[in-house]
This record gives C-alpha cells, sequence and structure tokens, in this order.
DNA sequence: AAAAAAATCCAAAGCGCTTTGAATATTAAA
DNA sequence: TTTAATATTCAAAGCGCTTTGGATTTTTTT
C-alpha cells in the first residue's frame, strides 16, 4: 500500500529517508523544505510548521553524508591524541577535556571525530584530514616547546586551536591554556612559606611546554626567596602512576630526601603516596605533596577537605572553551587570532603542613 | 602560469584538490583514475601506477564527503559514551578502549566519530545517527542488564557490537565481552585459600550488566566453600576513587571489618589504599586487597611484582577486537551474530597475603 | 485598479565522488 | 586473417542535499 508516496507496513507509518519523499508528501519543492529546515527567512511560517511538523513525524533527518558534500563543510571537528612512542599511553585527560569540547560541538550540530596515532603518524594525519577535506578544523593537543605542528596547519589553512600554548612558536594562533607559570609559582611559594627549603618537582617530558612553564613557575619562587635549584630533585617524564613512585622512591633514598613533592599530575601524586606509604611515612606530616590537578572526574575528592593540595584548573572547562574558539573561528575566518588563559585556584588539602625535620 | 590544468606558484607545484583536475592532467577519465585508485582489477598496471604516482606527487586524496555520499557509505563508526547524570563522570577506561579500537579502524580507512551524551539522550542520538545515516555501525558501551538500546539498535538495523553484554535480553547481537563472572570467581576463591573469610567486594553501579557477573562470580565461590554473604560487605557504586576509599573507611569503623577486599576497578583500589592508609593499615599483611584491572596504560604496573594482586585485562584489547568484529559485520550483514568471551588473568602481586587477624 | 514591492515558492545546477553500461583497444582462438 | 574473447577505457547518471536565479503569488503603494 502506497499513500502519497509513503509507504505503510500494516498501520505503523515508515520513516521517510529523503527529502524528495518528504517534499512531494508536503506538495512542496525539496528547496522550500530544505529552506524551511534550515531557518531560511523566505519561507512561510506556515509552511514552515507544517514541515517541521511533517518531519518530525516521520522522523526525517537530513542526510549527513548529502548535506556535507552539498554545503561544503564537514560540520565535523578532528582531535588527533598521540601516544608516546615507547609505551602506547593515552592520557587518560583528554577523556574529560573532550567532555567539555563535545558539550560545545553539540549545541552547534558538529560532530567530533577522534584520531588516535602514534606521534611519527599525525602530522601525515593532519595533511590528510586537510586534503580530504574530512573536517571544518581541529584541536592541537598537547604542544610542545617550538611545535611545529602549528606552523604547519597553518600552512594547510585549516582552522585550529591548540589546547596549551608553544612557547618559541613565531606564528599567529588560537589557543586555550592554563597559566602554569604562575600556578606553579604560587604552589612553590606556598610551600616556602609553610618553611619548606627542599622542594622537588616532578613534571612531564621536558619537551611539553606545560612542563617548561611549569618549571620555569617553580624556578622563579625558588629564586625569588634565593632558594639554590637542586637538579637532582627535578625529574621529567611520561606522568604516570609509576613514574611518581619510582621518582619518590630514588629521592627517600638518596641522601637529602626533600621536605615536599611538588607533582604535575593527579596520577603522579598518587604514585608519589604510594612510595611514601611504603616507606612509611606520612603524606603532609612527613612528606608535604601538592599536585597540580586537572579535576578529573573519577578522581574528583567529594570530601569537603580534599587529600591533596593542589592548584587545580578543570581541563573539561579548557575543552568546552577550545571548542568554543574554534567553532568562532571557523564561523569567522577573519576574527583576529586570540588566547585565552585560565587561572589555577590553590585549594588547600591534607597533604601540605608546616617544615619540621624528620631526618 | 596554468600547465596541465594545474597552477604553479613560482616554482612549487600546486596540490590537486579533485579527480577532475587529476583525470585531466592525466589525460584520463575520471572513472579510470577513481577505479586506479580504488585498486579496480579492470585497470592497467602500468596506468594505475602512473596514476598512483601522481597523485602521490600532488598530494591528491579524495574528498571524503564526497566519497561518502557517492559509495553510500560513511566509513564511520560511532562510539558514544555516556555520563552519568548525578555527576558528569567520563570513565577513563573508555580511552584506552578506544585506542585499541581506533587501531583497527586505521587499518581500514574507517574514521570514528565520538558523541559524549547524558544518558537520558543516549536512545535519540542513536536515531539520529541511524536517520542522518552519519554512520556505518556503533560500538555500544556500558550495557545494562535487559538493556533495551540492544533491542532498539537491532529496530535500527544498524550494525554494532556490545563491549559487554546484556543478561537478561533475548536479542541476538554481537558483543566483545572479559568473563567477568569467572575472573571474580577466581578472585574470591583465590582469597579464600589464602584463608580468608571475611572478603568485602566493591563493585560497579548495580543496574550494570558487568556488575551483576562479578556479583554472581563472587557470591558462587563463597558459596562453594559454604562461606555466608554479608550484604552489608557488598557495594555498588560509580567506580571512582573516593568511592574506593570512602566503603573502605565505612567497613573500618565497623564492627566486623573484613581481612580482605575485591575491587572492580584499579581506580577504586586506590580509594581503598588511600583508606588503608589513613588508618594506618598495610596493604597486604593487614587487609589484603584484589582488584580487576584493565590494564589502564597510565596505571601500569612496571614493576617485577606489582602493587596489586589483580584479574587482569586489557581493554584495549577488548576495543581492538569489538572493532573488528563490528567491521565484518558491517562487510558481511548475513554473518552469524557472535560473541567473543576474553578471559582475564590472575596476577599476583604484594597486595593479598594470607589470612591473619588483626583485630 | 494598476503598478511596484515584498513575500513565497520552484526548477535546475552543482557539490566531487562512484558506478553502470557502453565503447574501444588488445589479445587469443578459430 | 577474421572472429571471439578479454582487457582497458570512457561518458553519463546518480548519491541526497544546498543554493542560484527566476517565477509566481501576495501585499503595498500610487
Amino acid at each position: 500500500m502506497v499513500l502519497l508516496g509513503i509507504k505503510y507496513i500494516g498501520s505503523a507509518l515508515k520513516n521517510i529517508t529523503d527529502l524528495k519523499q518528504l517534499s512531494t508528501l508536503l506538495k512542496l519543492s525539496q528547496t522550500t523544505v530544505s529552506r524551511a529546515l534550515n531557518g531560511f527567512p523566505e519561507v512561510n511560517e506556515k509552511t514552515r510548521l507544517r514541515v517541521q511538523l511533517a518531519a518530525k513525524k516521520y522522523n526525517y533527518l537530513p542526510n549527513s553524508r548529502a548535506k556535507r558534500l552539498a554545503s561544503g563543510r564537514s560540520m565535523t571537528i578532528g582531535h588527533i591524541v598521540t601516544f608516546s612512542k615507547e609505551y602506547e599511553l593515552v592520557n587518560p585527560i583528554f577523556s574529560d577535556f573532550i567532555a567539555g569540547a563535545s558539550e560545545r560541538y553539540n549545541k552547534s550540530n558538529y560532530d567530533l571525530m577522534l584520531t588516535l596515532a602514534k606521534e611519527d603518524d599525525e602530522k601525515r594525519i593532519y595533511k590528510d584530514l586537510a586534503a580530504r577535506s574530512a573536517v571544518d578544523g581541529v584541536i592541537l593537543h598537547g604542544p610542545k616547546i617550538n611545535d611545529n605542528r602549528i606552523n604547519m596547519l597553518n600552512e594547510l589553512r585549516l582552522p585550529f586551536v591548540v589546547h596549551g600554548r608553544s612557547s618559541g612558536s613565531k606564528e599567529n594562533y588560537n589557543w586555550v591554556d592554563v597559566n602554569n607559570e604562575s600556578a606553579f609559582f604560587r604552589a612553590t611559594e606556598f610551600l616556602i612559606d609553610l618553611g619548606h627549603k627542599s622542594i622537588a618537582l616532578i613534571n612531564g617530558n621536558p619537551n611539553m611546554d606545560f612542563a617548561m612553564r611549569r618549571n620555569t613557575g617553580y624556578v622563579r619562587a625558588l629564586e625569588v626567596q634565593k632558594i639554590s635549584i637542586d637538579d637532582t630533585k627535578i625529574f621529567n617524564g611520561e606522568m604516570t602512576e609509576p613514574f611518581g613512585y619510582k621518582c619518590t622512591i630514588d629521592m627517600l633514598e638518596s641522601n637529602e630526601p626533600p621536605s615536599a613533592i611538588i607533582a604535575s599530575s593527579i596520577i603522579v601524586a598518587i604514585g608519589i603516596r604510594r612510595a611514601l606509604d611504603d616507606k612509611g611515612l606520612k603524606i603532609g606530616s612527613d612528606i608535604s605533596v601538592l599536585t597540580f590537578d586537572d579535576d578529573l572526574s573519577y578522581f574528583r575528592d567529594e570530601g569537603t577537605v580534599p587529600l591533596f593540595t593542589s592548584t587545580k584548573s578543570s581541563v573539561r572547562e579548557a575543552g568546552y572553551k577550545s571548542a568554543n574558539l574554534l567553532l568562532e573561528a571557523i564561523m569567522n575566518p577573519t576574527n583576529e587570532k586570540k588566547g585565552i588563559l585560565l587561572e589555577a585556584e590553590l585549594t588547600i588539602g591534607r597533604s601540605t603542613k608546616s617544615f619540621k625535620p624528620i631526618f
């Protein structure tokens, strides 16, 4: 049984799957139906309502593939997440970052395309995305010092936003970053105020921009207080739990263990805690620990007084803001490039106490 | 300066952006060029080589948007990840799952589309994806007992693979799951063998299928040994670090603390450890802890003897296999539905010791 | 009431590919 | 050498939308 071009199976009405069906049903041209659904002004409001109702009734949604081709826009944002070559590490902060970004994309009907790649493949992937015109823009994760991906993306004329920044880069680009330098300056200063003089830093890989800035903040605070920098207490590496553990054990087994440790990630801090525990030391009272906290959802401390004293900044919020900036840049390609700097807040927990000698 | 349809800027040759340009350059029809690039047999091998070389030279890649429309396939797999309504939690295991899936997709030039959504929106999203024909298939995450999403996806005729299973569901579907029942049976049995009689279980949300199966395995092991089940020692909730902490504190402050605890996630186990530490108890010697371990990359224990005794199964591998099964199902729609059951391995660490009374 | 302006709608072209069906060139069989 | 079979190529249609330019209708102005 066929009625007005719509097939019925029994009494249940079948979905309409393309514009043509819908327009013949409504006795309108495809043009008008398309315009009605896309909110163009040159269509009578009564007609628009009729169209919208029919679309809803028959579960019609425009075919994404066709829409993307016809409109010349992919309505898709690419995120390329790399894992380090040695280990196959996927940074868990990206889940929360993407949760924030996704929230923004949903509002504008953009899709999110995720590519996981080995570091060596990353540049090829950007080039491919641009060549095959698969995305309208990308988010650049984990910028390094002097990151030449930025230069490359500018040359590709692919709109992008950097999550973080790249010191040394001469390029002009959009970015969303947390004030790492200031966060770590304040963190270090806070520990010095508590009387600590030997403060270790367990940081990310040294080629990462955020690690460099954090190091700068840390060093500056020590210099202000005329405390000499002890290179044996600065660690750089992949910010895993075992890394935090190992660095801490090494220090505790050395001649002069620090009285306080600053960690670059909550996951590292968890490793530090395990090491202290193994050595029979009490966090806070024996050794103070302060961590940068991305506010990862599965580690969110719900207690009134959190365990870790931290400089906290929501990576999820960074995701939302990055996405927002990128969509703006896509809509208005002539916009000036813009940087958004988020401040971290220092939250006092139970992991820091004023200095008292224990060794 | 225009040469053979290709514009030169200075001496640098400009990329070719569509088939037409490439085919006129090569003095071939679009048909032939398309076939040459897509590996069709009806094209001379010399011609194919010539085409491939030119494509590479001019950085030509077929426009994804056009290709998807013309071929009728999206070459895209959808992953819908939900966050629970109360908290906005994004499960970190999904990073590693997706890393595995992504590896498989890359091999077949599929893209991965990620949607994060509130639980309430999920069904609408599946319907939309199907209606707008945006993906060729989806992976269903976090199946619940009697999950009606499965029924819905079958009705939508959208190919899918469930990561996990759904007990009670009468539907026929593809799935990849770890043998949770057996893993937790063995874990419990192992602790009983060590002399433990009071064993707590900190599990996921009770409506989750995996949580139910784990509970079943745990209960069965106790029953086999004629140990009565103590409901006050079974906890269900979102598997966060604070949840592990809180459950443990509650038990330790009760009249009869357990001598061993089984955790459903390494993140919960970290919370347990913190609680034990706060109460001055030593993990392993005072209270044994055994955890299910998804082998999350950022928590991977590199030491020779890992801290936690665990039943381990790589969620990354599950991701790869799920992706593989889905692509198979898409290629051969008439294939029988298939289930893949992964076994977890019991790895002995330092967090479990034979029972000795401490209270 | 006719003319001008505004509102509403439509036919057809085009997005950049894939794929069908036919044409042409080459090779094998008679 | 001719014919049949095979290999290779091509022109054109079509995927399901958006968008252009024009046609038609309605409203406003004179």
